[in-house]
DNA sequence: CTGAAAGCGCTTACAG
DNA sequence: CTGAAAGCGCTTACAG
């Protein structure tokens, strides 16, 4: 039942845990251990199906090639191919991931945190629904290495990674016009503080021309698809002709609204933040704002590895990747 | 710098560490510690924002209130949501979760099972795309306790929740039949030797009248799109006009190689295994074989919790529950 | 070339 | 009501 340690191994050697512990981590020949006695340490512990116990290891060295990942909810497709390329990108320098959801919940997103710390991760990426950048302080406290993704605060002095948003929405609003629609409106989503989608809002108020027909739809995250049939309401009764939706969430309710009401939405042109494949499925295609997302990843691991690796020589940085603008 | 630990709390208090760590954990009326001397602790844990190292903690007590969770990969919406049930459940349980992808990869997944039992998670839920299931001796080996979801191995004295694929594969070919389908095809994905898989594809077998028109596309689980597309071809060419696809990925892969090819593919009737919003929204609409995955989620945390608790006297149990036709 | 010992931070019998 | 001590499994100076 009980585990095999390095002593296991050690006692039925003959010889002491040091050694067995140098040579299992590739100290052998640096150390000038015998060449036999390392192959008779490896042996056994292959023999013994030896794994070491990386608590005790965590505990003895202070580091655990663990990072932290929090995002709002991984299903959502953005997040998921989010951390999708984190994953094999860390992998790959050799670090392990935990992944955690929040769902919007600022209760969870501080348990996962500290529970985070915790288990001594070596740092952590988090894509924050913090509608105040004092939660974070504890973070900082621990000397814990942190890059912000997605969801940012400026004012905070630590490293970021996001997309320019607000070109964005207005790229999407000046494509809106160019495809002849007049009057267009905006579904944004709760929770309002969070940084992209404020940014995306703020896009679109910059781009529409007839700032009096500026319209803006608030869609609660957590009941979409009823709150956007209601919009979808308001925007047939008005004289809108197109719709700029925050988040690829949104324009999914859009759709399904359209299916469920057999609305064509043909005479409505969308555009939605977030590239996602069902875009290129439905009928009519919904062109969008795509993110980097790769790229978002990548940068975020780099950041990150540079603050664990040179604690206190590292500069903050913020990144801010620009979109494209997918044509359907 | 450096992170707080019980000694500085018993230092500065004036206490021993004992004291300090029976308080934190609530064990102090229990234990008859004076209420003011606890409360003080209690005080100056948070003063000096103490969090306590979940490493030496695991070393001590060899539980961690970790439940690992390996899947191919969550960004696909069965998986993801499969990930939100359990992790829901098991975080209203204290538990929480290290969720991992293997990307269908073999050696991936064995070093993630090793890297979960070197954290000394208190148990594994696993969606595996090991070809045999010796690959699992390591695991039971290691006394750890392990259910297997979606993907099991019926001759292995495991745990397991998975759903009547042959019977839901069935059900959706009289489905097909029902609407005037003449010669239903059968899309299959690779890695062939996935139980889910190949029981899908032995009950589209078993439900086509004409064994002589029975026609079996494999396609390759990292290469859909082309392989579809040829797929797609070929069932041009014969007179086939009934589709079963054995998952959803394959399903949108039908979606988008129509939609490229500006193929109607109307008088095609199409249903597949795992129901998704996609196949609500496109035109038109897809019929889907839909499985319980809250059910499924739900019954794995059961089943691993009992072993956790129950070490010795828990009796294996296979769950197999009921998959439903979405008509659409 | 190898071993003995200390110590990471915690919990838990044991003692008083 | 509280403390001293052992020990979980590991790594790393230090000594020889």
């Amino acid at each position: 039942m009980k585990k095999v340690s390095l002593k296991d191994i050690a006692e039925s050697l003959g010889v002491s845990k040091a050694l067995v512990s140098l040579v299992l981590n590739g100290k052998g020949d640096e150390r000038g251990i015998n060449k036999q006695t390392q192959e008779r340490v490896r042996v056994k512990a292959k023999e013994l199906n030896y794994v070491p116990n990386q608590y005790a290891r965590g505990l003895r060295v202070g580091r655990t090639n663990t990072i932290g990942v929090i995002v709002p909810d991984v299903s959502n497709v953005f997040y998921g191919k989010l951390c999708k390329a984190i994953e094999q990108d860390a992998y790959a320098k050799g670090y392990n991931l935990i992944i955690s959801n929040t769902y919007e919940d600022v209760q969870k997103e501080k348990k996962l945190i500290t529970d985070l710390i915790n288990r001594n991760i070596d740092g952590l990426i988090l894509a924050s629904s913090f509608d105040d950048k004092n939660e974070l302080k504890g973070l900082k406290d621990n000397n814990v290495p942190l890059v912000l993704v997605d969801r940012v605060f400026d004012d905070l002095d630590v490293d970021a990674v996001s997309v320019s948003n607000i070109e964005g929405a207005e790229k999407a609003i000046e494509f809106l016009y160019k495809k002849g629609v007049k009057n267009p409106v905006c579904f944004s989503i709760s929770p309002v503080y969070i940084s992209s989608i404020a940014e995306r809002v703020k896009g679109y108020l910059n781009a529409v021309t007839d700032k009096s027909k500026a319209k803006l739809f608030q869609i609660p995250h957590d009941n979409i698809d009823r709150a956007v049939h209601n919009a979808l309401i308001e925007v047939r009764k008005g004289d809108y002709d197109g719709i700029f939706c925050a988040n690829n969430n949104i324009a999914k309710s859009i759709l399904k609204n359209a299916s469920n009401t057999q609305d064509s939405i043909n005479d409505i042109k969308i555009i939605s933040f977030d590239d996602i494949e069902i875009f290129d499925l439905v009928n009519p295609k919904i062109s969008s704002i795509a993110q980097p997302i790769n790229e978002i990843g990548l940068k975020a691991i780099e950041l990150l590895l540079g603050q664990i690796k040179n604690k206190e020589g590292h500069l903050v940085q913020k990144q801010v990747l620009e979109t494209s603008l997918i044509e359907r």
